[in-house]
DNA sequence: CTTGACTCAGTACCGTGGTACAGGGTGTAG
DNA sequence: CTACACCCTGTACCACGGTACTGAGTCAAG
């Protein structure tokens, strides 16, 4: 079993190119388990499942760099699933903070869009008008047209 | 009032580097509104209130590239309105994508954090052992679009 | 044995979003 | 008038996450 694939073999199974294999393996998160006598790269199948958790931690944010770190964290004997959850709840806080701000904004561009009366030139669009204001919440002050 | 500042000022008022402000001017996102016979720029208040437009829509996640657009949007002197109502939408509906995408998200991840007994190992860390399997049920581009 | 697909290492290049010089000119306070 | 901080243009460089190309070697089918 587990005889082995070749790196094109394994790209393809996980749906990556060649390459960001390659480009995995000079970051040093992922290597092939062995080499043939000509160099060919050997995959087996910790190394496919290796593949495929730097591809969903991608897909949940995570940076290549924070996925090293994870991979450090469940090396290390000393480290605890603590630290683990420590790093997924810091990304969650930051996701939900995103979603939140991103909410504001759609609500601010809806009632823009409903307000908006379509054939009027733009200067008197009111879109347009508080389009800066309505996300820079932050200064008050400027209100005045140019 | 609005005697204008010179860059160095601006940058400073917003939190940028001055390299930066002349970066986006260099992405014709933000120019002075005059200049000194010296060639000095000076910016305005409406200009400080476009820079942090463009810093706060940039950490809703936006592009430099779709901020970009989102100006055009005012700038158009032959849109109409309804033009400008449309391009709105369609920004709305990208917004509402991306939210969407983020709290897919946030939602495997408090998943992940609540399964997590924070005293194991490492070795039988279920965010781990759930980033092996596939996680991707959800949204394929929560980072990476366009 | 040949052919074609595959792999190798190395390097260059891409877009994004900046940041850092270099070698000048300018503005102003003392 | 002289410092010294600031500004100018231009170009180079950075990290990130890849992607492409080159020129050579390898593998398996026919």
């Amino acid at each position: 079993m587990t005889v082995g694939c070749t790196i094109g073999q394994l790209a393809k199974a996980v749906g990556v190119n060649i390459q960001t294999v390659r480009y995995y393996e000079r970051r040093r998160l992922l290597g092939p388990s062995a080499r043939r006598p000509s160099g060919y790269r050997i995959y087996g199948e910790d190394e496919e499942q290796r593949l495929r958790f730097i591809k969903n931690a991608q897909a949940l944010g995570f940076t290549l760099q924070e996925i090293a770190e994870l991979f450090k964290l469940s090396v290390t004997s000393t480290a605890r699933c603590g630290d683990v959850q420590r790093r997924a709840q810091a990304k969650l806080t930051h996701v939900e903070a995103k979603v939140r701000d991103l909410q504001a904004l759609a609500r601010a561009l809806r009632s823009l869009i409903r307000d908006c009366r379509a054939g009027q030139p733009t200067d008197r669009c009111p879109i347009l008008k508080s389009l800066q204001a309505s996300v820079t919440r932050t200064s008050r002050s400027a209100q005045r047209q140019k």
